[in-house]
DNA sequence: CCATCTTTGTGCACGCGTTCACAAAGACAT
DNA sequence: ATGTCTTTGTGAACGCGTGCACAAAGATGG
């Protein structure tokens, strides 16, 4: 993974095992790509490839979900589309606070993917006084100040925090007395929650190490004389790759 | 007696899980921090405290790299970030070339995690004319043109791609035929790559669904009458999730 | 209705990762 | 040296996730 989470044994979460949940975005995306281009349905072999996996293993992630597909035909697109979409929770309106207006903390809050996956940008909150007021992405930013308040008058139970490593426990805290009860961590620090709260954290750095990492094992097998793993880039064939899964990765921005 | 040790007999890199791999940058990260404050020693049990993770698994994974442990004693801080750091490859530099300067690029490119690492950010690259020779974070843009030059020119192995999704595909494929071999992609695409190219994915998206699923399990089961798992923000105590130790707050290793 | 063909849904086996629990190793005191 | 105490390193058991391979289900055609 990738990306990582840090909590309990699983309660069996309606049955579904983890492994399946961090896959069924993946497959949404590639549903929502069929959906727009008015493809009625398609069989497991289509959507795995479609979205990087085994087919053996998509449907598999679906028999957890229930009997959607139709033998010797395959899923209905648009009505898969619908039943992952309800599994995950995205057919309601998730309001999501920023803290941390940074670089990223902008990127973030300028991401075209939240709103189309029914996630809100509530607020935008930096401690920086000098922040407050100025418009990122079209929102206006709030001092840490306001944060308490912002998060009881709309509900938020997500949020986002993307400060500098030494605020970064500090604002988890206040964010969870408040009500929060999921974190997306960006910050490279490993944080503390009372349980029943989920965090998921995304490092870049990490994601880098680990891909440095390879790239060692690869450079030395090459040097020592066997036949590289990595035959000349003419000769390559263009193939998809092995796994690109959250876990890895156990990815995952951010995973892992 | 930090440095006294005998050598390890070629630590085939081979043998080490992927699992171990994904944990090593959490390890040093923490090391790092106690190697800041002068910590010459330190305990599977408060370095696993330190970096959210099992102790047991902590010394099953340092058991892949060797013996590197006294017992009665504990580990030697400054031997140990070493020898993470030389197996995870950091004793050398990596330039890294990052295509695709929008906000996120323009975040990546500022973030202080890379540099720290022995990561060099080689070139910024962007497809818009617009960008060429425009500064970020103090490295001119260059054009998409220039890409294979740059790569080969350096030595370029790991690229990152912070491009839209449509575009990502067709960089990835330049990136490789230029000789990269590590791709880290943020782009919310699967990347189809030759066999001996690693690809680490990051979507900020899919680990917001993911806890939006968590979240939509925990209001359901509230709603179902069953004494919900997280008890209202006034009665919850301060409490380390899991398996994060107590101590947890590691101050901050790296500026982002 | 029957035969055939396609594709799903899943039982099963296997391998990886996690965790427990403890013997071995060394530090330290006497 | 001897004994005690701390902490590592790891054998073994367990559980989860993956992938194979196939029977069951339904569509389709004659």
């Amino acid at each position: 993974m990738a990306t990582g989470r840090a909590h309990r044994p699983a309660t069996r979460s309606r049955g579904i095992p983890e492994a399946t949940v961090a896959r069924l975005p993946l497959y949404l995306r590639a549903l929502t790509a069929l959906s727009e281009r008015s493809v009625p349905t398609v069989s497991s072999e289509e959507l795995a490839a479609a979205a990087g996996v085994n087919s053996a293993k998509l449907r598999k992630d679906f028999s957890y979900l229930g009997s959607y597909g139709t033998r010797g035909v395959g899923y209905d697109v648009e009505y898969l589309v619908y039943q992952i979409s309800r599994e995950l929770g995205l057919t309601q309106d998730w309001p999501v606070v920023i803290v941390g207006i940074g670089n990223l903390g902008a990127a973030l809050a300028n991401y075209g993917g939240f709103a189309s996956r029914g996630f809100r940008v509530a607020a935008l909150i930096d401690a920086d006084p000098q922040m407050a007021g100025k418009p990122v992405a079209g929102i206006p930013v709030q001092h840490t100040d306001e944060l308490e308040k912002i998060i009881q008058d709309d509900g938020v139970s997500i949020g986002v925090i993307a400060t500098p490593a030494g605020a970064a426990q500090q604002v988890c805290d206040r964010l969870v007395a408040a009500g929060v009860t999921s974190i997306l961590n960006f910050a490279p620090t490993v944080l503390n929650v009372p349980e029943g709260v989920d965090v998921r954290k995304v490092d870049l750095s990490i994601e880098l190490q680990i891909l440095a990492f390879h790239e060692q094992r690869k450079a030395g097998e090459e040097a020592a004389g066997d036949a590289g793993v990595v035959p000349p880039v003419a000769a390559r064939k263009q193939q998809p790759a092995a796994d690109q899964g959250p876990d890895g990765d156990v990815p995952a921005v951010m995973p892992a």
